[in-house]
RNA sequence: GCGGGAAUAGCUCAGUGGUAGAGCGCCACCUUGCCAAGGUGGAUGUCGCGAGUUCAAGUCUCGUUUCCCGCUCCA
């Protein structure tokens, strides 16, 4: 396999897809015949990590905010939505290739007849259409041809009026969502990052025009915070303006969040000021008024919108990749994914240090408490310091051993991922430890060798 | 879609025409008293798929599929 040389990222990257296999937590679609690219399975680790990013994300979204409120719209919505949004038009890329060169340009973009780069023979234009296709019922005519939604906020945009007649919420107020959407990418990569079917965890705020910038300010502030709450190394993070070349056709302002993943700082979410285009558009194409009645104030208007648009599968590769550590022991290289416990898929496991004198028993009893409240792990299986080695790569916070001072005084050991250090617990202890340590969770600063030659 | 690389056990890979391999992992039992690699035994493969050459193909040839990297694209 071709490996670049000019940093040692890309190795990250495929030590980490390798630990994401082994371990559980996202398996290339369809493995067993070959795999198909642009589209990921999350095993039973991974699973519980993507739960959480987005139960985290609707806590802090909807469950924290008076005025905002949920939906969950269908994925195959009126083909008309999708004229309205500009995606039917502008999702189709008309583009040429280079029959000297190879290199590929969109036919929009270029103004001679040949290549701008070598002047060689361009091949005939061709249409990319991103948006996959299907057909409602059973008969194939174009009369009956629906998309697979491009994104999740159109959903919002349609049903803005049927929430503001049965909530009763008013500007400013937003609805969230969390759902998928599914892009016929050209060249999906970067292992989860960019694939062909992903989930975003979307917010549109309804704003009162001209506190629309405003606004902007707040959800910036909020959405930066989200990622220190997950416990994200400060330092992988950075906000990108978008210049006034780069800004959507829609957009009056933009910023992203970037993390600094193993293959450069991209994007995770973005915060947009999508003004009024996208209600306007849609009183002019479904002939709805979706304007906004302020009645304190006796105005009418069509209100600006605040997008938090954020990527369910990059945050959960923003957490693998920032959790993702090998640390040099003296025998051994350690292997161990230090994520918040706020997003473990196992928040402790149980052993019994041997498998005699009662001690599995006693162990057993400890996992049955600790069920009812976090998910747990039970392993008996091969030496201590190996279960707390399998643990490590799983992200496991706490491992919990049961010994022969146990029978004596209810008291356990508590071994620690990030720092491999024990303290003894009382048993009746546990729960609050481990409860506290998703609220208080603090990464230590570590040096990440894998990344220290990176270069931008 | 174009160019390049690759495809052998769960993982990482060796195997240059002659019986399918190693390390790690996994399972069972023993050992183990707090940080992997201790002992004994065990399971696991149509060598991506299809043709061809050959007495004989994991190995050579052609085709094909898929994955990876790059190009292009990402409203």
């Amino acid at each position: 396999m071709a490996k670049p040389a000019k940093n040692k990222a890309p190795e990250k990257m495929d030590k980490l897809m390798s630990l994401c296999k082994r371990r559980g937590f996202v398996f290339l679609s369809s493995d067993i015949y070959g795999g198909m690219s642009g589209f990921w399975d999350y095993g039973p680790l991974g699973v519980e990590v993507k739960n959480n990013i987005k139960q985290l994300w609707w806590k802090a979204m909807v469950h924290e905010n008076d005025n905002i409120v949920g939906l969950d719209a269908a994925i195959i919505m009126h083909p008309r939505v999708w004229e309205a949004s500009g995606h039917v038009a502008g999702f189709h890329d008309p583009m040429v290739d280079c029959k000297e060169c190879k290199r590929r340009f969109r036919f929009d973009h270029i103004s001679t007849p040949n290549c701008p780069e070598c002047g060689g023979e361009l091949t005939e234009m061709r249409q990319f259409n991103l948006m996959f296709k299907t057909h409602v019922g059973p008969v194939e005519d174009s009369a009956a041809t629906a998309y697979l939604r491009p994104e999740t906020a159109q959903g919002i945009y349609v049903d803005f009026q049927n929430v503001v007649n049965s909530t009763r919420q008013k500007v400013p107020f937003g609805i969230a969502q969390i759902g998928k959407a599914f892009r016929n990418e050209i060249t999906p990569g970067n292992f989860i990052f960019r694939s062909r079917e992903f989930e975003q965890m979307e917010m549109q705020f309804f704003v009162k025009p001209g506190t629309d910038e405003q606004w902007m300010n707040y959800w910036r502030e909020r959405r930066w915070e989200f990622h220190q709450r997950l416990g994200i190394r400060s330092d992988r993070l950075r906000w990108h303006e978008h210049g006034p070349d780069e800004l959507a056709h829609y957009a009056r302002s933009a910023y992203d969040i970037e993390y600094r993943f193993p293959f450069g700082w991209s994007e995770l979410e973005g915060v947009h000021n999508r003004t009024d285009f996208d209600l306007k558009r849609h009183t002019e194409y479904s002939g709805k008024d979706q304007s906004y009645f302020d009645q304190e104030n006796n105005e009418r208007y069509i209100p600006y919108i605040i997008e938090t648009s954020a990527g369910c599968d990059r945050t959960m590769l923003e957490v693998l990749c920032d959790a993702y550590e090998e640390e040099e022991l003296e025998n051994e290289t350690r292997v161990v994914m230090r994520m918040s416990p706020l997003v473990a898929p196992i928040k402790a496991a149980v052993f019994p240090l041997v498998k005699r004198d009662g001690m599995p028993e006693r162990a057993q009893e400890i996992i049955q408490d600790l069920r009812r409240e976090f998910p747990v792990f039970y392993d008996e299986g091969g030496s201590v310091g190996r279960r707390y080695r399998r643990m490590d790569e799983a992200g496991t916070p706490y491992c919990i051993t049961v010994d022969s001072q146990t029978r004596e005084d209810d008291t356990v050991t508590v071994r620690d991922r990030d720092t491999m250090e024990q303290i003894r617990v009382k048993i009746g202890d546990l729960r609050n430890m481990i409860r506290d340590s998703m609220l208080n969770y603090k990464r230590p600063m570590t040096e990440d060798k894998l990344e220290s030659t990176y270069v931008d």
